[in-house]
RNA sequence: GGGCGAUUAGCUCAGAGGUAGAGCACUACCUUGACACGGUAGGAGUCACUGGUUCGAUUCCAGUAUCGCCCA
């Protein structure tokens, strides 16, 4: 026996709350969920392997919209892969954002007076710790109240042992591979946070600037030209040019080419060489070359094997190659060059020029192409492999057209610069062998790569003899290094015979933001690659961002995130994350969520918690039928006797079913939701409840005994009901429980989470049924429409009269008569067909029309006639514009003889419906006067 | 400069070669024994612009404009 309500808030009796109070009821299953492992999988238990890895918040701080966003796409995905039976695992954890972290330590630092380098190296990791714990501890918190079902039991985190294991292990390899290298060359330098950063880590800025025109002498010139004008945006860097070039073709210099120029300021001889990569047309045709401060350049210098000049320190400051402007800051270098060229007679003109500069994303200042020594991964190999892998299909992209961006990137790459001058992330598992270079580290120092410092110094004796000293580079690596291992480091690589890496690995699906797809994604398939010689998940499905009220992208620079947790206290979590996927349509496209700033409101939000509650109540009428319930095996019926409404129901619900599955498995995720939105609050409440509303209360039987139509009814209502919980689980995970508990009686330690998708019934299926009830329905508004053209007051009954020519139609209004009087308000419904009606004698009514139904009221006296011909007008001006839409059509040939004879029959066909309703309200407002 | 996406009701967005839909907002009526976080009914659009293909284009094609993003 069923005892409901026992176990969880829902009310037992007529005492209902009205209104569903999300807060309590979403912590309390939170709890449970997590107090009873249900979300922990077991892989000797059955079911296929199903496993998502979570995109690693950083912990920079707290979740924003995106991540609850990401949250709410993934989660679906995994509460509706475990109610297909799957043995699902959605792996948690965080990523310990190197420099973001770093940066924010710093500042706090520098609040305080302080460095990093006054702390020394351990007590700076030691108060990273501390924030990682504050911020993850944070993090962790704010996902569970997202109803996150993962399995807590394996979070992991980027810096913990076994993943740093796998970094040391995976560097290693690479290196041995020969696919990791170490070497001077131009890297984008951060003077913000004083590290290398990667190519992806810039972002170009269109600037407003100024094009310097600047006039370098020729040595000796044996030609009528003295002078070469260069043009420049970057006036400082002329410091460390080392060569003008102009294109090979370019008539005006191609004699020229050879001679020798005095750099101004500087003094240095430089040459006039040719390079076919010189734009003629740009500025002058002549470039100045600085291979140490420009990517172009550089690449000049290295096929003309040119020195390489750099005139800066890494903190942004000229340094003694630039003589008298030693120590100025690259800024005001750069003016104090000007005034010299300036003065010196050479400064040709200065043009206002917007160019792109490349910014550093996190430190936001122009990054400086530096020469500098750093480690790289080389690329090309990596790439080719995915390359490959894509050509199969592997990865699938969702949207397909993600997967050319992924694949544009992989074919044009450059390789990645991975160390980072920083302290907070893995440190590179390098050992210079300082004892061979007078303990210092210079370029030329030999190194040792290794797992270990044990493993280091062993190889070291074994090859610079016993007294050898080594010490670990100083830096660390690029936090993305670590995230591209995240899929298989987090099951267990490089062991991989560990169970879950065996059981759960390649993962199936990425759920992740477009703007990562080169940081992660890409890193993730190459490292894979590599190291697992697969792709480390078959689909991957890119969503779009979240952007505020007025279309940005929230940001936390911006100031405009909006905070999840606010919207879930208003709201609760259900409402969130219903509102989010509803909002998706298709996938890939960015959302809007529409907020109200000052109030803290959210239309959109606010819709969905109205649908929970809905929800809610619609499970509260059902209790109060169903209450009464002793011992009723309420899943068993017999199909055959039930009523139609019954039958359209559960055709309805079918549907629903298999299109509902069907979405979820594509990830139309925010088609599923709008689809069981709508059969929830269309179908299942505004028709199917109301229609039933009558049998259980047993009006039609003079017997207090429970009739056999009541059960049906409470049958029915309890399968569409129980079925559609199920089916909105995954998108409003806590409700559903709740509700759930409430309508089952299940035991609290047992829950809908895991409980087996609804059979699809296809035998239930029935279009012609469904086909009759938008017909029946169709009638019902019509009667309404004119009751309420005509002001009639919601109380007042009147009798009825359908007319129609329309077998099946009368058949289903024949059915129905109760129904229609219920719902309609309506005291005595007859139906005619078109014969029977011609033979009534002539009165004062009321007339609507619609396709091949007529409806009548006679109601002489109820109601003013004008109201009643001005609406009988509007239906004549509809028939009339049809007809002659339809006459134009018809008439022209081309129309006739070209389009396909179905569409012309179904034009005659509409033709003639919209005659006979033209002549039927012509008759109506004839009989007005 | 190359590429991608968007442009449909006041707002957020669906849609499909045959003359446009939803949710929200709005208007009117209604506190009806699930729900006013509700019900019923209603108003609302030159489908960005210009050409082309077609019997027919909002839908397909080309171009233009505006907005947004990515890459250089």
């Amino acid at each position: 026996m069923i005892d409901r309500a026992k176990t969880t808030n829902f009310p037992e009796s007529a005492g209902l709350p009205k209104t569903y109070d999300p807060i309590g009821t979403e912590n309390r299953w939170q709890r449970a969920w997590e107090e009873n492992g249900a979300f922990k999988p077991d892989p000797n238990k059955p079911g296929d392997p199903f496993s998502i890895v979570i995109p690693p918040p950083n912990v920079t701080g707290s979740l924003h919209m995106g991540h609850a966003f990401n949250t709410a796409l993934i989660d679906t995905i995994v509460r509706y892969q475990r109610l297909q039976g799957k043995n699902v695992l959605c792996l948690p954890g965080t990523d310990h954002a190197s420099i973001a972290v770093q940066t924010i330590l710093e500042k706090q630092l520098k609040e305080e007076g302080l460095t990093r380098r006054d702390l020394g190296r351990s007590s700076f990791l030691e108060k990273a710790w501390e924030w990682k714990e504050k911020s993850g501890g944070r993090i962790v918190d704010q996902l569970k109240r997202l109803g996150y079902s993962v399995d807590w039991s394996r979070e992991r985190f980027t810096l913990d042992e076994g993943l740093s294991k796998a970094v040391s292990e995976a560097f290693v390899r690479l290196y041995e591979k020969g696919l990791i290298y170490r070497g001077e060359y131009l890297v984008n330098w951060c003077p913000a946070s004083c590290s290398a950063v990667s190519d992806l880590e810039v972002e170009m800025k269109e600037v407003d600037g100024y094009l310097w025109h600047f006039q370098y002498p020729i040595v000796n010139s044996s030609s009528d030209i003295n002078f070469l004008e260069v043009a420049t945006t970057r006036p400082e860097t002329m410091l460390g040019d080392v060569a003008v070039a102009v294109n090979p073709l370019d008539e005006r210099y191609k004699h020229l080419i050879g001679e020798k120029l005095t750099l101004p300021l500087v003094g240095r001889t430089i040459p006039i060489i040719a390079d076919h990569h010189v734009d003629q047309n740009f500025g002058t045709g002549c470039v100045k070359v600085t291979p140490a401060h420009d990517p172009n350049d550089f690449d000049i210098g290295q096929r003309h094997g040119l020195p390489q000049i750099t005139v800066m320190t890494k903190k942004g400051t000229m340094n003694n190659n630039a003589g008298q402007f030693e120590g100025l800051d690259r800024f005001e270098a750069r003016k104090a060059v000007v005034e010299s060229l300036k003065d010196e007679g050479l400064l040709k003109k200065i043009e206002p020029y917007k160019h792109s500069v490349p910014f550093s994303d996190r430190g936001k200042v122009p990054v400086e192409p530096l020469l500098s020594t750093q480690w790289f991964v080389k690329m090309d190999p990596l790439a080719n492999k995915c390359s490959k892998f894509l050509e199969e299909g592997k990865p699938q992209f969702i949207p397909n057209r993600w997967g050319k961006v992924y694949k544009d990137w992989l074919t044009d790459i450059r390789d990645w610069c991975i160390s980072r001058q920083l302290w907070w992330g893995h440190r590179i598992p390098a050992w210079f062998v300082i004892s061979e270079t007078g303990n210092k580290v210079i370029n030329e120092t030999p190194y040792i790569v290794a797992r270990t410092e044990v493993e280091a110094m062993k190889i070291a004796k074994e090859k610079y003899g016993n007294s050898v000293e080594i010490e670990q580079d100083e830096d660390v690596l690029d936090t993305w290094f670590s995230s591209g291992l995240w899929p298989f480091s987090t099951l267990g690589w490089p062991d991989e015979n560990s169970t879950d890496f065996r059981f759960w690995y390649p993962t199936n699906t990425l759920v992740t933001g477009f703007d990562i797809i080169f940081f992660w994604v890409a890193r993730m398939t190459m490292m894979a690659g590599v190291f697992t010689d697969q792709i480390p998940f078959s689909d991957v499905y890119i969503h779009g961002l979240v952007r505020d009220e007025q279309n940005r992208k929230m940001s936390k620079s911006a100031g405009n995130g909006i905070d999840p947790l606010l919207l879930i206290d208003r709201y609760g979590t259900d409402a969130l994350r219903f509102a989010l996927v509803r909002e998706v349509a298709g996938a890939g496209q960015d959302i809007r969520l529409d907020y109200d700033r000052k109030s803290n409101t959210s239309l959109t939000v606010e819709a969905s918690r109205n649908f929970a509650n809905k929800l809610w109540n619609a499970t509260r009428f059902a209790l109060i039928n169903l209450d009464d319930q002793k011992n009723q095996n309420l899943d068993k019926f017999d199909y055959t006797q039930l009523q139609l409404s019954d039958k359209w129901i559960l055709s309805r619900l079918s549907r629903v079913n298999s299109e509902t599955s069907n979405r979820y498995e594509n990830y139309a995720l925010g088609e599923a939701a709008k689809g069981l939105y709508e059969f929830a609050w269309n179908d299942f409440c505004d028709w199917y409840l109301e229609l039933i509303k009558r049998r259980l209360n047993n009006v039609d039987s003079s017997s207090t005994e429970e009739s056999l139509d009541q059960q049906l009814a409470k049958s029915v209502l309890y399968k569409v009901l129980s079925d559609l919980l199920i089916m909105l689980h995954p998108l409003m995970p806590h409700l559903t429980e709740e509700l759930w508990h409430g309508l089952t009686g299940f035991s609290e330690d047992q829950f809908l989470a895991l409980q087996p998708w609804p059979t699809f019934n296809e035998e239930d299926l029935n279009e012609d049924l469904e086909n009759s009830f938008s017909e029946l329905f169709a009638s019902i508004r019509l009667i309404r429409n004119l009751r309420a053209e005509a002001g009639l007051k919601p109380s007042q009954k009147v009798p009825v009269l359908l007319v129609s020519g329309k077998s099946t139609l009368i058949n289903i209004l024949k059915t129905s008569i109760n129904d229609i009087e219920v719902l309609t308000k309506a005291k005595d419904v007859q139906i005619l067909t078109t014969q029977e009606a011609k033979l009534l004698p002539p009165m004062k009514f009321l007339a609507g029309v619609s396709g091949e139904l007529e409806v009548v009221l006679p109601i002489e006296g109820l109601v003013d006639i004008n109201s009643l011909r001005s609406r009988l007008e509007k239906d004549l001006n509809k028939a009339q514009k049809e007809i002659a839409n339809l006459n134009g059509r018809l008439s022209n040939k081309n129309f006739v003889d070209k389009a396909p004879t179905e569409v012309v029959s179904q034009c005659r066909e509409k033709l003639r419906e919209a005659e006979a309703q033209l002549r039927l309200v012509q008759q109506r407002l004839v009989g007005l006067d």
